[in-house]
Formats: C-alpha cells, structure tokens, sequence
DNA sequence: CTGAAAGCGCTTACAG
DNA sequence: CTGAAAGCGCTTACAG
C-alpha cells in the first residue's frame, strides 16, 4: 500500500493528452471533445485518482472550508447546530474545519489561529464564555467573514445570529400566566450571560403587561445545569407565599428544578408549573414532560452556513444581526388546561 | 476590507530579504542570523501575516488534517467521541475536517469523497448503520490510514476500536446477580447491531456462569432511544414470574424503561433493579441515578486520533484492533446494597 | 478542440 | 548565513 500519489500528470501521460485538458474534463468544461473526454474518464477511473482541492484551491485563489467553532460539542444544542452547519456546506460543497474549545478562551484563539492558517472561506464561531472581540480581532483580521452565533460579544463588528430570548421568555410567562398563575419565578442561570439578561427581560415585560411585581427572591441563579438547579431549589421557598411556578432558563435548569421539587415532595405539573428553554430531546421524555421553547437548533446551523458563504461570496455585504424566531411546545409540566 | 493577501513575497520584499530567509525564519531554522531574524519577524508582525498552510503542505508533501466522520452528532457519546478527537489533533498540530452523516450510507460515501479530496493524513470514521467496507474501499483508497469506531464492519481491513460491550455487560448482569436477582432480562437495542450482540453475549456469559437459564422472553428488543424503550416496557412482564430486574442496551433506554416502569406504577430502584450501558450525563441526573457503565467518549476520541496520527507517520504498521475497557458505576436504580 | 507556459504560496537542496 | 531556482498539483489565458 501507500504509493505514491496519482496525479493530473500520470492520467495525462496514461491517455496521451495534456495536463490542462485533463483538467478541462475534470472542471466538466464543454470544450472537450467527446472522445476525449471518454478516454480521460476511463483513465481517471482505471489510476482510481483523486483530485487535489488544495492544489485547485491554491491555484484559483478560493477556499472550500469554512471554520466552525465550538465552545462546548457535549452540549447536544451545540452538537446539533454544528450538525446543522455541516449538513448545509456540505451541500454546497465545502467542507467543516472542525475547532472546539471547552469554554476556553484561551483555546479559542490558538484554535482560530490554526484553523485560519488553513484559509477558511469563513468562520462560525459560538464563542467561549467570556469572548471579547478585541481578541479576536487580530486573529480572525478583515479579510474573512465570521458569524458569531448565540453569545453576545463586545466589540464585535461580524455578522451575529441570536436567538428571540426575550420573545421566548416572554412567551412561556404569558403562558403560566394564562394558566392562572401570579407568583412566578424565573429561575436559573447567570444573570451576567446575555442569553439569561435576554430572557429576564422577556420575563419582566410579561409580568409588567400583567400587572404584576416581581419580587427579588423570585429572580434565582444557578449554573445551566441540572445538578446545580436541583441544588438551587431551596431557594424558591425561603419565603412565604412560594411562587407557584417558574420560568427556567433552560430545559437542563428547568430537569434540575422538577428533580429537586421531587425530592421535597412536590409534583412538578401538579403543585408546581414549570417551562423550560431548548427543547432538548430529554424534554419530550421527561416526567412530566417539559413545557418548553424550540429553537431548532440544526435549522440554525443551515441558517449560519447559508449566511457565512453568502458573505464569503459577497464581501461588500454589511455585518448583520439576525434573531431566530423561537415557538412554545406546550406539555405537562406547565399543568392542566385551565377551563375557561 | 478583504484587501489582498499577504504571503512571503511581501515580507520578504518589506525588510530586503529573499523568500527563502523569511520561510526559514517561519520554520524556526537556527541558520538565520539573530538580527535578521528579528527584522523579519517585525515585518511578520508589521504585515499581520498569516501562512497559507496548504500551500507549503503541497509543497512538502505532507498533510495536516485528519477527516472525522460521525454517524449522529447529536447522540452526546458521539460529540464527546468528536471533542477527543478534536482536543488530541490540536494538541498534535492537526486539523479536524468534520462530517456527518446522519447514519445515511449513501452521505457518508459522498462525505468520505469530499474529504478525500483535502488529502487527510488518515480518518476516523465512526460508521452509519450498515456500512459495509468494500464499499468504502474504493473511495479511501489504501494510501490513506483509517480507523474505525464502535460499529462492527463486514469487510474491514482498517483499525478498529470498539468498545467492551461483552465485558460491560458482564459486569453488570454480575452486579445484578449480586445483588440477589435471578430472574434477569436482557432489554432494548437492535439484536442485528454487533454492539447489542456482543452485549448480549456478556449477559448469556455470566447467567450461564451463575447456572440461570435465559428464558426467551426475557430478551426484548427495541429501538436505541428512550421513547422506543418506555414503549416496550409491557413486553417485560407478559409473562408471569416477570423479570426482576433488566441490563439495559444502553442508557437511554434504561431511562426509557424507567419512565415505563414509573408510569406502571413501579419503583425502579425499588421494585425493578436495572443498569444502562454509556453513563451519559443524565444518568447521575435521573431519579434514580442510573447504575451504569462508562465508557469515556472522550479519552476514547483522544485515543483514536493518537492512532491514527501514529499510523500516518508510520505507514508500515499493521490494521489493529483495540477494545476500550468500560468500568461499572453503581448508583440507585440497580437496588439497595445487599446486606450479606 | 488541444497544448505550452506561467503562476498560486510555499520549501528545499544547492551555490556562494 | 543568504539567495536563485526548481517544483508540489493544480488552472488559466493564450496560441494554434
């Protein structure tokens, strides 16, 4: 095995032809005379070659990749975007440069410099927790376009794709609200995270259309886990009257909570309603399942490829601020269908 | 923006050096004189160079990428799986090419081509359902190293990495029948995948070994996933005496079972022992937590990528196969400690 | 319709 | 220690 390399040159040599009408067959161009083009098929076939995109690529000054970069591959919403991404470049014919950055930022930046070092169309990039564009500037330069998606960034001056957090959150608050409830909690999450302030707002604006004030123990944070939400459950009832329902940050948040009310004896759908956020496939399976928001995750990684190459072909285009619509799937933890 | 690229010419033509100075300077070569050195490096900087990595791969005949083909991306085994593989190839100097497949064989032959063409140094193919190698054969050629991942395929002359899926089972049917269960089922997963077979095949091993007989309804099938197997829930106790306790498939199906048994009115944990196969993060997170078996999707991608990385310097080494040893994690739902 | 030549951005002997 | 030249595997005007 391992030999060496078949090139434009052997099937050249092999058909008694040039090199650049090897080339013109292989681009499918229709300068080719038919019977030519048959016997240099039959020849790329016979030497089973493969064509060099690097080496095109090189030569026609374009790229076939785009960089996708990815602060946490084991969160599935992540892992389903990045799907999403490969599934529309592939379809256009470029090919996913794979970074991942554990919510490192220092791992970000080796990672983009890398990964620029081998010309990139472009980049997507859901940033590592604490990202600053002012770092990333120097790395990622002017001359390729980059989409940051999910995480809001200062300084940033590229394309950005968000999804409607505050529209979400509000949503499921008019929700519990329609379902009869007044103390309503939003629970979960660092409220120093944009996607959390988004969502508080969305909160806060529904409960302000209701007339309602939100009380300051009513607001709880916790890390976007399940196991740190559970632990946080205490804290929804240090006072009395305890909220009756909650808005969680996320589906992971809002899991973490229905176990800890579980644990003290309450039954999350019953004596406490509860939303979630993402629509992870756990939602659907949970007990009771979990009244959440879908945002498509994979639909947003076709949306971020589109949008990248389009800006890769297009380098005049303005950076843009795209915000993806999210719907409310209504299930069981939220509570019975009040009767009107 | 998008002004023209800088390459060496331009540094080089910047502070009065040739071409070749600047490269050596690039490759940390000890034959540059300190100062220019130093010069060169400023103008480096000066310019904000960034080196075109495929050109000089063309150039020297080398490759710094590795292709990573997954099946599901959004299955978290397989993303951790993507971050090691990922996390191991930065730290080597390599790139990820990714694609996905969504376990379509006729994507993942037309991934495979794509990449080929980027000239990998090796791949890491984690196989759709129903591969079948000598139809992957012509498209990676025998220049390019590859390793397989997890699923059994006919006609596979390449490394391969899998799991212990009979070991894992073992232990787990062990730890049942420690724990005073006879009447043990074998439940979910497709018995045509070579994963469900082989752990099929550790469950027979230690029944057998504690002398119980498997009785044919104690072997249920169904489909990977947590909806599917708390669907198939009933089919464990048409029978009377019934199970009293079930080696799952893997984890999501454990969950599944859990939520049916729940939804019967049984306790799992209490009523019904069981133990899923994987050690996802929400198996620390059920109620009960999840006795299960890890598997280190991670520590396994890193290990894949250091192969494949050792198998493209090393072109003469023979196709291997590897077992990656899984280690059982007791938690609740296996039951209370048996007193002895 | 086909071929000879130049060139993409690098690296690598080889001179000096 | 530094530079001129050739070449990696392609493509693209340009002749013919």
């Amino acid at each position: 095995m391992s030999r060496r390399r078949i090139t434009l040159s052997d099937i050249a040599a092999g058909c008694g032809v040039s090199r650049a009408t090897v080339s013109l067959v292989l681009r499918g161009s229709p300068l080719v005379a038919k019977s030519t083009r048959e016997r240099v098929e039959a020849e790329l076939k016979k030497q089973g070659y493969v064509y060099n995109r690097a080496a095109a690529n090189l030569r026609r000054r374009t790229s076939s990749s785009v960089a996708l970069v990815i602060n946490d591959l084991s969160n599935p919403f992540f892992a389903e975007f990045a799907a999403g991404v490969d599934e529309a470049l592939g379809a256009a014919g470029y090919v996913t440069l794979l970074g991942s950055t554990n919510e490192s930022t220092e791992r970000q930046q080796k990672v983009l410099a890398s990964l620029m070092e081998h010309d990139p169309a472009g980049i997507i990039l859901s940033p590592a927790e604490h990202s600053d564009g002012d770092r990333l500037m120097p790395v990622v330069g002017t001359r390729t376009p980059m989409l940051v998606f999910n995480r809001e960034l200062p300084h940033a001056h590229w394309d950005f794709l968000v999804l409607d957090n505050r529209r979400g959150a509000q949503l499921a608050t008019e929700h519990l609200l329609e379902r009869g409830h007044r103390r309503i909690a939003f629970f979960g999450g660092h409220a120093d995270s944009s996607s959390c302030r988004e969502r508080r707002q969305g909160y806060a604006q529904a409960m302000r259309a209701a007339g309602i004030e939100v009380e300051p123990q009513w607001l709880v944070e916790s890390a976007p886990t399940r196991l740190e939400a559970a632990a946080q459950t205490a804290a929804l009832f240090v006072r009395d009257p305890a909220p009756t329902a909650a808005v969680c940050y996320n589906d992971a948040v809002a899991l973490g909570l229905s176990l800890g009310l579980t644990a003290r004896g309450r039954r999350p759908g019953h004596d406490f309603a509860l939303t979630g956020f993402d629509d992870i496939p756990e939602a659907a399976a949970s007990l009771p399942p979990l009244t959440t928001l879908s945002t498509g995750p994979r639909a947003r990684g076709r949306q971020a490829a589109e949008r990248i190459l389009m800006r890769a072909s297009q380098p005049d285009l303005e950076p843009m601020r795209m915000v993806a619509p999210v719907t409310l799937n209504v299930r069981a933890s939220s509570g019975p269908e009040r009767v009107a």
